[in-house]
DNA sequence: TGTAGTCCTGGCTGGGTGGG
DNA sequence: CCCACCCAGCCAGGACTACA
């Protein structure tokens, strides 16, 4: 979880320290009290020492790498992605349901390793044999459903505090004719999206998202890259949906992809920062706060 | 030849609806 | 009220194509 071991880094860190006072134990040894210490040496130390803090961690982290299982090094990149890691991170606010308790929190750390999870039943409904990748892709076991219809609640929750007309499932406008772009666009005309809100990216115009939540360990997204796989998720959406909201709808529409373990795709991230900041602004709260 | 993008299919769920 | 059916949506998986 990148939490280093105090016993492994103390004699490097003390040796750091006796540098960084160095100039300070020289003056009290000589007794002189008028001189004054550089300032500008010692921020300039400790920057150094910084930097060299973070390249041994990212050197350690490379050669850890490279003694690991692919499974494993793809679960590290995994959970290094922004949003990943916010479970581990966040102020733990009861009401919220942010505060974990033991076991939540023990089977919360094996899901970003990959480690097996106890107590899960050693057979999916589905019938094969269950293990914690098949709960992530599995379309029985009621996870697929869960944590898409909850990631659109809390979206649509968050959306409600700073948006007017906010909606979820809302049906998008009938198509009379009009020619898509894709043969892959939705053309029902039942067809709807997971959220919609008013005046978010753009003063009375509509916003319209919907959300994906992938395995980044399922066998079609192993063949590629993290940051592909999102795209190639996003862009699925787009094609579905992106040319009818924009032409038929007159409004705007973003992807929300996530991986199962919450890294955001790049529409996403820049969607909830857009949203943080017009959370704070509403609230007259400082950005921080509001991402906190 | 590998990679990325596009498109399609199939298995599944849930909601809506109509008939018994 | 229950059940069957239909439809839309979610997502994995794979075929195909373009391009470097």
């Amino acid at each position: 979880m990148g939490i280093t071991s105090p016993e492994k880094l103390a004699e490097e860190e003390n040796r750091n320290s006796i540098n960084l006072t160095s100039s300070l134990t020289e003056k009290i040894i000589a007794q002189d009290s008028n001189g004054e210490t550089d300032q500008n040496a010692i921020l300039k130390l400790k920057k150094t020492i910084s930097r060299d803090r973070q390249s041994a961690q990212v050197e350690s982290l490379e050669r850890l790498k490279s003694a690991m299982l692919d499974d494993t090094v793809r679960k590290i990149h995994t959970a290094q992605e922004t949003g990943a890691s916010n479970w581990l991170t966040c102020l733990p606010i009861r009401a919220k349901g942010f505060s974990l308790n033991k076991q939540e929190f023990v089977n919360a750390v094996a899901l970003r390793y990959g480690w097996p999870v106890e107590g899960i039943p050693k057979t999916c409904v589905c019938g094969v044999p269950n293990n914690v990748d098949h709960t992530m892709t599995c379309k029985r076991g009621g996870i697929v459903c869960i944590r898409h219809d909850e990631v659109r609640d809390v979206t649509a929750s968050m959306l409600r505090e700073v948006c007017r007309d906010v909606s979820t499932e809302p049906s998008l406008l009938p198509i009379n004719g009009e020619q898509l772009q894709y043969r892959t666009a939705n053309t029902a005309n039942e067809a709807r999206v997971d959220v919609s809100a008013r005046g978010f990216w753009n003063r009375g115009q509509r916003a319209f998202m919907d959300i994906r939540i992938f395995d980044p360990m399922a066998a079609c997204h192993r063949r590629i890259s993290l940051e592909a796989a999102h795209q190639k998720n996003e862009q699925e959406k787009i094609r579905a949906y992106g040319d009818r909201i924009r032409n038929v709808d007159h409004g705007s529409f973003t992807p929300l992809v996530f991986t199962t373990s919450g890294g955001m795709g790049p529409k996403a991230k820049c969607f909830y920062s857009r949203l943080a900041d017009v959370m704070a602004e509403k609230k007259h709260q400082p950005r921080s706060h509001v991402v906190a």
